[in-house]
DNA sequence: TCTCCATGTAAGCGATGATTACACGGCGGA
DNA sequence: TCCGCCGTGTAATCATCGCTTACATGGAGA
């Protein structure tokens, strides 16, 4: 890349950088991560990395921040707002959210460690945002009676969130195989999402919306 | 300890070893294992640990293997099969597999990669063992129409295990102040739990037994 | 008693993260 | 146009790491 004349000054080292260390967490995770080989993947001595990140940790965290936004915009693309019910809201962004750690399973496993996310202001920013968003529609849920009787929707937001992360995280921690040991995943966690949506929606007047 | 004339044979260095790679576990996470450090903690040279584990990764899974074995310990005297019912079996399996998780966070980072807990088939064993029984008291609660109406038993096993398994790396992964900033961990999860419980329940017959 | 061999020691290899001193060269001021 | 600054990359170095090899030790079985 880039191969034009080889200036002295590299020109874009930081993101170079960032993104060896990014390949080489999708190949051996965050462990196989060393300055020095994301140097000679980008091109230069070993000690050039340290101008632009203080330490290895440093850099992790930039990879982090990057895949934290990857993984926002994913949930975001994938909520879709155009009038729809706010449980169903909820469900899209889980489905956003799950599809992301299925399709970069070791960035995940790095984006969920807060101590590197929580290093990075904007990417903190982000990960609030996707709760704050899932709070509102709850909220919203809760307004238009889509909510479950006797369900404190208080505990509901942390019900989201462990069964999205549970689920994820089961993914990338190699649980689900052990699970359902002939399961496609991706079609196993819209199944458990699923059916974790309809266990907040209340039974009442609204019929199955399902078609899988 | 043993600190006893200190033969030439340490005499039990691969527990040794195992015990100073946990409390480094502890002290900073699977990262701050090393070979050479646990021979010093054990009081022996650097390279004796090699005669016991062919590598850092095999220390590291024989902890793994030891943590199973407590956490399989801590969900089994958890449960408590003196007649009840079997959702609050299940119920019992979750709140000992969370205390356990609450009591050694670090230790249940290590235990949950399962490519770790794999290469040990003796806590592959317990592992398996837990999941049969939460499958087993599932089915009995199915036979018992305790399981709520459209609830297939099947997802039903894949909610527990990700709701359970989520609410636990929720607290070692640091998510938990996230989104309860004030909350006492065990509090939460302890209510996370049963309202999970409370949405597997047939709502009709037998009614609301809980006491907090 | 003598020998075998499991267990520990000593020394060393290559690689790592990190630090330091130095070299390069684009940029702004005179 | 020339000069010096300073951000950026290089080179050399250090302590530590995982792991291997050759050797030393001493308990257990013949």
């Amino acid at each position: 890349m880039t191969a034009d004349a080889k200036p002295y000054h590299h020109g874009d080292l930081a993101r170079a950088l960032i993104d060896a260390a990014a390949a080489m967490v999708r190949e051996g995770g965050p462990e196989a991560v060393s300055v020095r080989r994301a140097a000679k993947r980008a091109g230069v001595s070993p000690g050039a990395p340290f101008r632009h990140f203080a330490s290895r940790d440093a850099l992790l965290a930039a990879v982090a921040g990057q895949a934290m936004a990857r993984l926002a915009q994913a949930v975001e693309a994938e909520e879709t707002p155009r009038g729809a019910d706010a449980l169903t809201r909820i469900e899209a962004i889980g489905r956003g959210y799950l599809t992301w750690a299925l399709s970069d399973p070791e960035l995940f496993r790095l984006v969920s460690r807060r101590e590197l996310v929580a290093l990075d202001p904007q990417a903190r920013a982000l990960n609030d945002g996707i709760r704050d968003r899932m709070t509102a529609l709850l909220e919203e849920a809760r307004a238009d009676g889509a909510l479950r009787e006797g369900l404190d929707p208080g505990l509901a937001l942390l019900s989201c969130r462990a069964t999205v992360y549970g689920l994820a995280r089961m993914h990338v921690d190699g649980h689900l195989p052990e699970w359902s040991p002939d399961g496609d995943p991706a079609a196993l966690l819209e199944r458990g999402l699923r059916q974790f949506i309809l266990s907040l929606r209340a039974q009442d007047g609204s019929g199955p919306g399902g078609d899988a």
